[in-house]
RNA sequence: GCCCUGGUGGCGGAAUUGGUAGACGCUGCGGACUUAAAAUCCGCUGCCCCGAAAGGGGCGUGCCGGUUCGAGUCCGGCCCGGGGCACCA
């Protein structure tokens, strides 16, 4: 019977879904194993690249249940979002019809990949039932100051009419639709995230298991930084300015100082100026840049005419406004130190400013500046750093003379002693802005009351329902803010006439904390079971891209932290393993001319085989890239499955690369997975069939089944140790060598072998592994059975072959009986007429046997 | 600029602690089966040289150097690709 996966495939799907094998009662006891995949925004179609994320999920969550892990592994749709409202004001189909069709049509592409979720959990995030919870969430934060209304200068997309979070900024221009991006000042809802930044950095250190970059992302993403806060009196003022350096040892060498701007002090300073007028305008001028202008120009200043005092010299020096210092970091304020930061330097030979040598190189550094001795900082060319024990103070009264972190301590200590400061930690991390002018998201639940001000909505009222008649025009900002049954309420405290806020939730604030929503998400009392949740998460293998490495996990390890704080949640770190997949890429076409893709339909070759552009005649080059639509590169699944199967499909793409690297489709490739379970297939229908049990002539005329036995159990051993590791190309290609074997002996008993082998096919193809399973007369699942596992006697080879090097060239090989004893290994050496005439006649100054491996004569 | 990665055949990729580089798969070539094609099966396939053949020799993991009996693997210095951050004081 030919192998056609067709015939086979909806079947044990059904029987799956019918046995409903993934369905886990939480409430059950046993070995628990919290497994998930990060879930989809519902956008539609999904190709083959989003399925190796699935696939590689499911591969594993089969395996440990053979291994009789009572393993939870639940879906759910981060179902609010932009392109929802898009396509309502595109097609006038509404968000909410457009995303439960998309869910429809990704369930059913899950189905027929063979993937297993505990689809009774499943939620969808813009349902009144999972956001009513986000709202809850809000309330709490609020309650706790967490949460909070600020103005600030936000990102503002005039295409899409909404407010951008600094991550969704990509080199200036909107992260979705690529209009640039213009600065306007709004009132806003934020999360005071920034009071987590110690704990969130402290707590990398605790993620073992998760990639060392993605903590290294996050690492600089919080950016936490040790200095110091320091007062420079400003005579003028009559109150100094505070100032943060992480390099308070070079205070000695402080110079000048520069405000950003926007520094509040900015207004008193240039008061009295002759030109006040000017530097205003220039101010003015800054203001109005987008965060992109501000970073891509040049450094720019200009001279207060004012001067602050350095309280170790004591000096007088000039303060300077400066473009490149930022309002929002630190203090708004630096002490330039020229000689010792790249930025202060180059500021200082523009505008011809002083600098001072405070900080030398250590003894034995072998790399020494120039200026050195002299103390001549004219022959400076850059910036001397110096930031660890290679700097020595000089030149730095009470601590010249120490290395460079001891100088930093007892600065520190001097300064709070004085009184002008003290020891801090700065964080780059900003605070969480959550407010969409969008109407396809969770509405925050605030009420706007002209008596009483802010007034939350009670807990009891929840939820507060986006309300679905709303019209989409996709202009003048958010539609509801038009709807006035939803607007117009009565304040919660005085009954009178109130507004609510129209603004919605920041999508990320729902997939903040979905995992735990999992465990129980009918409970429509509360927002999970403390109980429950404490004993199943932290999540035990986390899968996802890693484009979510920085913003959703840090975004979730915030949230459950602060469920934590409430005393909610035992643990802080809600994913103990993670696992990033690589993306899958593959060549499409572009014109050379426009830079644009072509559609592959829209190709076609001259005889020289240069792809030209159908249309136009122009040439084109072959480009690869991550599959997307508007490369016209997709692999679309269903075509794929038709031909050769879900398993092929799962197959290939697991071989197809390590799992955590970028992948090259190709559709050759697609092929040897196919044949690899073909073969599979027709062993299966030859045992069945009987035709196993004859002999086939081997070198000794009888078949060697202890060479089967012992390949098996190397299988066994390497499959298992391979997929723990995530090395699901090189477990399948174990399989693979397996199978070769078992091929050689197709006419032997090797019927248990391959019973084995259905078994450690199954994560990886599971509907022919279930199929040939029941045909050899099984009873019950093969996901069901247990998971073998492999005897280490039975691995051992008989003869070991030793390579022969003679002055670490290879020179021949002997074969000797296992156990390789190392007097027998080197009998048979001497013994090999071959390499005895290498060392004929020659000093053997050195023997060197590798236990199994090699032996190496060293010969004069 | 800073940080993190990676560089192995025509291609995707294998190679515990340094110990026979190129597993497995694709492609290509040759053969079997077939009226033919597809599918399937078998053999060969890193490069160069000697040989009619059996066989033998040399080179080879981005480049240069080092350590070692022995280096894809360790050390030093470069070159190139990919990703992240980017005036964060």
């Amino acid at each position: 019977m030919q192998y056609r996966p067709t015939d086979i495939e909806p079947k044990w799907q059904q029987r799956w879904a019918d046995a409903r094998v993934a369905e886990t009662d939480v409430t059950a006891p046993g070995d628990k194993l919290y497994m998930l995949n990060m879930f989809p925004y519902p956008s539609g179609d999904l190709h083959v690249g989003h399925g190796r994320n699935y696939i590689l999920g499911d591969a594993l969550y089969r395996y440990f249940r053979m291994q009789g892990r009572a393993a939870l592994n639940p879906m759910g749709w981060d179902a609010f979002g932009l392109p929802a409202e898009n396509a309502a004001i595109k097609r006038g189909i509404h968000p909410r019809e457009w995303t439960l069709g998309n869910i429809q049509r990704m369930k059913r592409q899950f189905a027929r990949w063979g993937i297993l979720y505990d689809w009774s959990k499943e939620i969808a995030s813009c349902e009144p039932e999972y956001y009513r919870w986000n709202q809850w969430l809000f309330l709490q934060l609020y309650k706790r100051g967490l949460a909070y209304r600020g103005t600030a200068p936000v990102n503002w997309c005039p295409q899409d009419q909404t407010v951008l979070a600094n991550e969704q900024v990509v080199e200036g221009r909107c992260e979705r639709c690529g209009a640039l991006v213009e600065q306007r000042e709004l009132s806003q809802w934020f999360l005071r995230i920034t009071d987590y930044a110690d704990r969130l950095d402290a707590g990398l250190d605790t993620l073992e298991h998760w990639p060392e970059k993605v903590k290294l992302m996050q690492r600089n993403w919080i950016g936490r930084s040790l200095g110091a806060d320091v007062e420079f009196p400003v005579p003028v003022l009559g109150h100094p300015i505070r100032v943060f350096t992480t390099r308070p040892d070079t205070i000695y060498g402080a110079t000048f100082m520069v405000l950003a701007p926007e520094h509040r002090d900015v207004p008193a300073l240039i008061a009295d100026h002759p030109d006040r007028e000017a530097i205003e305008a220039w101010i003015t001028g800054i203001r109005n840049q987008s965060a992109l202008e501000r970073q891509e120009k040049e450094k720019e200043g200009r001279f207060t005419g004012r001067h602050a005092v350095n309280p170790f010299t004591n000096e007088e020096i000039p303060i300077w406004l400066g473009n490149f210092v930022l309002p929002q970091y630190g203090t708004g304020a630096i002490m330039s130190v020229p000689a010792h930061d790249q930025r202060d330097f180059e500021f200082a030979q523009q505008y011809g400013l002083p600098m001072r040598i405070v900080v030398a190189a250590a003894e034995g550094r072998t790399s020494r500046p120039p200026h050195e001795e002299a103390d001549e900082t004219s022959a400076l060319q850059e910036a001397f750093t110096f930031k660890d024990e290679s700097g020595i103070s000089v030149n730095s009264g009470e601590i010249s003379g120490l290395p460079v972190p001891k100088a930093i301590e007892k600065i520190i200590a001097i300064i709070e002693e004085r009184g002008i400061g003290k020891g801090t930690v700065r964080y780059r991390l900003r605070d969480w802005l959550i407010s969409r002018q969008r109407y396809w998201g969770t509405p925050i639940p605030m009420i706007y009351c002209e008596r009483c001000g802010l007034e939350p909505v009670p807990e009891d009222q929840l939820p507060v329902t986006l309300p679905l008649d709303v019209p989409f025009t996709g202009r003048e900002g958010n539609p509801l803010a038009k709807h006035d049954a939803f607007v117009n309420v009565s304040c919660p405290r005085c009954g009178g006439a109130a507004k609510r806020e129209t603004d919605t939730m920041d999508t990320f604030v729902d997939s903040s904390w979905y995992f735990l929503r999992f465990i129980t998400p009918r409970d429509d009392e509360k927002i999970f079971d403390a109980s429950l949740v404490n004993r199943w998460l932290p999540v035990d293998q986390y899968i996802g891209g890693i484009e979510h490495a920085i913003l959703h996990l840090l975004y979730a390890r915030f949230i459950t932290r602060t469920l934590h704080d409430l005393g909610l949640l035992q643990f802080e770190e809600p994913f103990t393993r993670l696992f990033n997949q690589g993306v899958i890429t593959k060549e499409g076409y572009k014109d050379i001319l426009t830079n644009a893709w072509v559609p592959l339909d829209e190709v076609v070759f001259d005889d020289q085989g240069t792809a030209l552009h159908r249309e136009t005649r122009a040439p084109l080059i072959p480009e690869v890239g991550k599959m997307s639509k508007s490369r016209f590169n997709v692999v679309p699944p269903d075509v794929l499955i038709e031909r050769y199967g879900a398993d092929t499909e799962r197959v290939y793409t697991l071989f197809i690369a390590p799992p955590e690297k970028e992948a090259a489709w190709s559709d050759e490739g697609v092929i040897g997975a196919y044949r690899f379970l073909g073969r599979v297939w027709h062993m299966g229908q030859q045992i069945c069939g009987g035709q196993a049990i004859l002999p086939v002539p081997g070198q000794a005329g009888l078949p060697d089944l202890h060479r089967v036995t012992r390949k098996l159990h190397q299988t066994i051993d390497a499959v298992t140790t391979r997929i723990e590791r995530f090395e699901f190309n090189t477990a399948i290609s174990a399989l693979m060598e397996l199978s070769n074997v078992l091929g050689e002996h197709a006419g032997a008993n090797i019927r248990d072998a391959f019973e084995t082998l259905l078994k450690l096919l199954h994560p990886f193809a599971p509907h022919i592994s279930e199929e040939l399973w029941e045909l050899l007369g099984n009873e019950g699942f093969v996901l069901t059975s247990k998971w073998p596992v492999a005897d280490r006697e039975l691995m051992k080879e008989d003869t070991v072959v030793i390579a022969v090097q003679v002055n670490g060239k290879l020179r021949g090989q002997v074969e000797v009986p296992a156990p390789a004893e190392e007097q027998r290994v080197m009998e048979a050496v001497f013994n090999s007429e071959r390499i005895r005439s290498w060392v004929a006649e020659k000093e053997i100054v050195k023997k060197i046997y590798v236990p199994g491996k090699l032996v190496n004569v060293v010969v004069k």
